[in-house]
DNA sequence: TTTATTAGTTAAGCAGCCTAACACATAAGG
DNA sequence: CCTTATGTGTTAGGCTGCTTAACTAATAAA
């Protein structure tokens, strides 16, 4: 440890008692042995680094395993002075919430369903971020602890520090609502989100490589490459409505134009161009779309094959770039399994072998993600590393 | 440090000498204060560095410095017993080797021009590659200490361990080459390699993200995000030949038809196809049509401008994925600077903001990238933390 | 020759881990 | 019920790798 910067503000742990507690907040309430034999740490280090996370109360016994034989172990949670994360999906048809303790016991957990589906994110949207935070804050209960993140997703891409914000349109999410102050504010993506999610609890779950690609409304990617979500330097990594399209000799690519003809709008009206007159009305949406194909009805069918040919032309494009070796498909389109072999066999017949796998999460995904990324952001803090 | 595994066979050198180590062969000979104060070390614990690293031979003094004032301050360098590294760059037409230490001093450079250009790797590559290794092995002197690694840049993809290592062609290069037993072998990518010494000497010098893009008889792409090279899980990030083309509503997209298009044999194809009877012969190959766009002939530039756009779109769909806000141009093509306006122009109204640059290394980078990689296999090696 | 300044060494101490040995708790077996 | 085996937790002591403080060494300028 660098011992000639000034002691921090917070306790200043030993590695060993940071090593703890990070194990603790990761994998849920362990006995001292097991934490002691995971982190190759010895019982009289132990002693000192619990000793030590005590007494400011980060950590806390909760009880006593008893093994086959000998005395039972002493088994330890995150306790209530490591405070709580708040975690809010700002979605276009839903702001969900979720208040939980650094190794995720759900405290309290909101959804606000928007009257109307938002095109984007407006101050309609941050109103109802605004106003199921202050009710979560309402709800705060003492022994939550202190609150240590809030992480917001949003549909927009998210620049770092120096970024050009304005374009990002990040900010919109504020226009309405003023986060509570002291309090450290996570901003992500919410594809970037799903793809933490999937990461560590979903289809993706131990992978250190992977791609998760949402089909839905619109087309997006999150990328994690070694471990590390890959935002790019404008936030734009993944941002996979942009790619090259129409890309063909002779032909002039237009930006943005590969988003606006993956995305659903531009999907159904070309199934209803073709859909014939005696044929019964076209699908409304692509719900009903995917219900007619499960059904076995041969022109939807058609229709949904050829889509999952453009979508697996998409990823394939995207394996060529950063061969992640498995991609993850969710959104209200993706997740389908009717798209999956489709994409599949486009993306290994136009490129390198990947898995194809749908999402384990859902909808889901999004607010668990960004729940992560909020804990990953309150750990360091509480453990007084903040460089 | 762990002190429960044993003692390695290597010194187990202190976490300090180790620092002081590393830093002499990442920035070439300092003195001892200069050490100090940039590794944040006291003067007591730079004592007992330099004296663990002299000992067996790994650092060595050569001279003293004077400032403006005061006693004259001991310079150190890395030592014989650090040992030496060799890189090859097994290319088409040339076989290069560099000898050096493991701070950069070059100790021997060897070129052979093979007799014609080779398509792909193969047998006569391979005996080249042996031929030129075995005379540098011949001239090794006593002073430059053990061979540390040998790096050999290849023209095909690298798998890791585990990888599909036949489909990936890159043990061809030892059908007719054993490499020297005892000595780390890294194979790497040569457009990879490329990647890392823009990276660390050319135009991407101390950028954490950017992608190099190399345009010549084939395009390929290396990638670098947060200071790590982006391989993929089968070696294959960066085959950006292998972008789905062509993608457009209606039409089938090739595997590996980018690649065939973008390509300097079709692109002369195209231009000799559009070259008028009575406009004098056409370019023989890319380097003349280049002299004759520089020269300002119109149909040249045009034919120029036009592939501009085609990198450019191919660029923008590597920038809609990663968002590397740097990218550098290499190659044959790809470091003209008629191409780069095209390419940017193209780029910016296509996708986000990227910085396009020139290549500042040319045909040097492949083999000065894997002689870095060389050395930084060996640097942990020599340090005794092979994890 | 003295003085100021910078470089390097010696002495002493502390943080953070370890091993060894002992005290404590519990299940199983006479 | 008491002993034995086994695993848990604590106490004592030690080692490593760094630190600061104070000293010695070397050099330019006065």
């Amino acid at each position: 440890m660098d011992q000639r910067l000034p002691a921090a503000a917070r306790p200043a742990l030993t590695g060993s008692a940071r090593a703890v507690f990070r194990r603790l907040v990761e994998e849920g309430p362990s006995t001292r042995p097991q934490i002691g034999q995971s982190l190759g740490l010895s019982r009289p280090t132990m002693s000192a680094a619990i000793a030590e996370l005590e007494k400011p109360g980060l950590v806390e016994m909760i009880g006593a395993v008893q093994g086959p034989l000998g005395r039972s172990a002493a088994q330890y949670r995150v306790g209530q002075g490591a405070g709580h994360v708040m975690a809010v999906d700002a979605g276009s048809t839903h702001v969900s919430l979720r208040v939980s303790t650094l190794d995720r016991r759900l405290l309290d957990a909101r959804v606000y369903r928007l009257p109307v589906s938002q095109i984007s994110i407006n101050d309609q949207v941050s109103r109802a971020v605004a106003q199921q935070v202050a009710a979560a804050l309402a709800a705060t209960q003492p022994d939550w602890g202190p609150l240590r993140a809030l992480g917001i997703a949003v549909p927009t891409r998210v620049v770092g520090p120096g970024g050009d914000v304005v374009a990002s349109r990040q900010e919109v999410v504020f226009s309405a609502f003023t986060p509570p102050p002291g309090v450290d504010v996570v901003l992500e993506n919410n594809v970037n989100c799903a793809a933490v999610a999937e990461r560590h609890y979903g289809a993706a779950r131990g992978e250190a490589n992977f791609a998760y690609v949402q089909v839905g409304v619109k087309i997006g990617m999150g990328l994690m490459l070694g471990d590390q979500l890959i935002r790019g330097r404008n936030g734009a990594a993944g941002e996979i409505g942009h790619l090259s399209f129409p890309f063909a000799p002779g032909l002039q690519p237009r930006p943005g134009e590969a988003e606006q003809y993956l995305g659903t709008e531009a999907f159904l009206a070309r199934v209803r161009a073709d859909w014939p007159a005696d044929a019964g009305t076209a699908p409304a949406d692509t719900a009903e779309l995917l219900a007619l194909a499960g059904a076995g009805h041969a022109l939807a069918l058609q229709h949904v094959a050829r889509h999952a040919d453009d979508i697996g032309a998409t990823v394939a494009s995207c394996v060529s770039v950063v061969d992640p070796g498995l991609v993850v498909l969710g959104g209200g389109l993706g997740a389908s399994p009717l798209l999956l072999p489709g994409v599949r066999e486009t993306v290994n017949r136009l490129s390198y072998a990947a898995e194809i796998r749908s999402t384990l999460l859902g909808a889901d995904a999004t607010v668990l993600g960004i729940e992560r990324l909020a804990i990953e952001t309150a750990l360091p803090r509480v453990i007084g590393q903040e460089a």
